[in-house]
DNA sequence: ATCAGATGCTGAGGTTACCTCACGGTGTGG
DNA sequence: CCACACCGTGAGGTAACCTCAGCATCTGAT
C-alpha cells in the first residue's frame, strides 16, 4: 500500500469519526445537551458518587472546567453536589433521581442508534472493524 | 452482533480518531499551526486562489469566521488577499511561496504520520479498514 | 502535637474559535 | 435602471476552555 493510500485512510478514520459525532449531537438534541455535559452525565451517573477532580480527570479538562460543566448540569437538575463526609475539601456529584432517568435514555438513544448505523456493515466486518480498531487506539 | 458489542464499535472508532487527532496536532506543533489553520492553508493551496466564502464553506464555519482564519494566516505570512478580477466584491486567498512550502512540509509529514500509524496493521487490514471506512462515512 | 506544604474547590479574568447582525460596496435580472 | 441578492468585514456576543490566586482542609515529617 502507497503513502497516498495510508494518508486516505486517516481521512477515511477522520471522516467516519465525524459521521458518528454528528449522529450523537443529533440525539443528544432532545434532551438539551452537548456531548460533553453527556459524557460527563455519564461519568457521575457511572459510579455513583465522584469527586469534581475525578469528574475533571475523566473529562480531559482542568479541575476548574470541571466545576463549571458541574454548574451546568446542577442547573438543569440533572446533578447535586454533596459534601464528602470523609474529606471536608470536596464535593461528591450524584445524579438526581431526574438525571439517572435522562441517564438512562440518554444511553439507550446512544445504543439505538450505534446499533443502527453499524447495521450497514455485515457481521464479518463489524468484528474485524472492532478488532483493527482496538489495534490503532493508542 | 449484540446491541452491546456495536455501541463499543462506535466507542473504539471515537477513540482511534481522537489518537490520530492527537498525533496530527503533534505533527502540526513545529509549525505553530492549529489543525484548523493547517486545513485552511491546505484549502486555499488546493486550487490556487479561493475565494473566501469558498473558504468558509470548505471548512463548514461562516462566512465571518473565515475571515478571521484568512487574517491568522495573512499574519503569520502563508496568505495573501488579492482582488478577485471578475467581482470587485470578491478576495481571492493565495498562498505565498512560504505558504506553499509549508503547505508542501506539512503534508509530507502528515503523510509519514499517517503511514506510521497504519505501518501496525497487516495490508489487508488496510485494505479491509478503508472499505469499511468508506462504506461508514455518510 | 504542630505546622509547612499539598490538595480541593471556586472567584476573577483571559483566550480561542465560533456565531449573528448590520453595513457599505458591488453584481444582476426583470 | 433599480430592487434585490451577494461579498467581505466591523461590532459585539457566547461557549468552553484556560491560569492564577485564595480559602478551607488534610497530611506527613519532625
Amino acid at each position: 500500500m502507497t503513502d497516498d493510500a495510508t494518508a486516505e485512510l486517516g481521512d477515511l478514520l477522520m471522516r467516519a469519526a465525524r459521521t458518528l459525532r454528528r449522529r450523537w449531537r443529533a440525539v443528544l438534541a432532545p434532551w438539551d445537551l452537548s456531548p460533553h455535559q453527556a459524557r460527563a452525565l455519564g461519568v457521575v451517573g457511572e459510579r455513583d458518587g465522584v469527586r469534581l477532580s475525578d469528574l475533571a480527570e475523566a473529562l480531559h479538562i482542568a479541575p476548574r472546567s470541571a466545576t463549571e460543566v458541574a454548574d451546568g448540569l446542577q442547573e438543569r437538575g440533572l446533578v447535586e453536589r454533596t459534601p464528602d463526609p470523609g474529606d471536608r475539601r470536596a464535593v461528591i456529584l450524584r445524579p438526581t433521581d431526574e438525571g439517572r432517568r435522562v441517564r438512562a435514555e440518554i444511553d439507550a438513544a446512544r445504543t439505538a442508534d450505534s446499533a443502527e448505523l453499524f447495521a450497514r456493515l455485515p457481521a464479518a466486518d463489524r468484528t474485524a472493524l472492532a478488532r483493527i480498531l482496538r489495534t490503532l487506539a493508542d
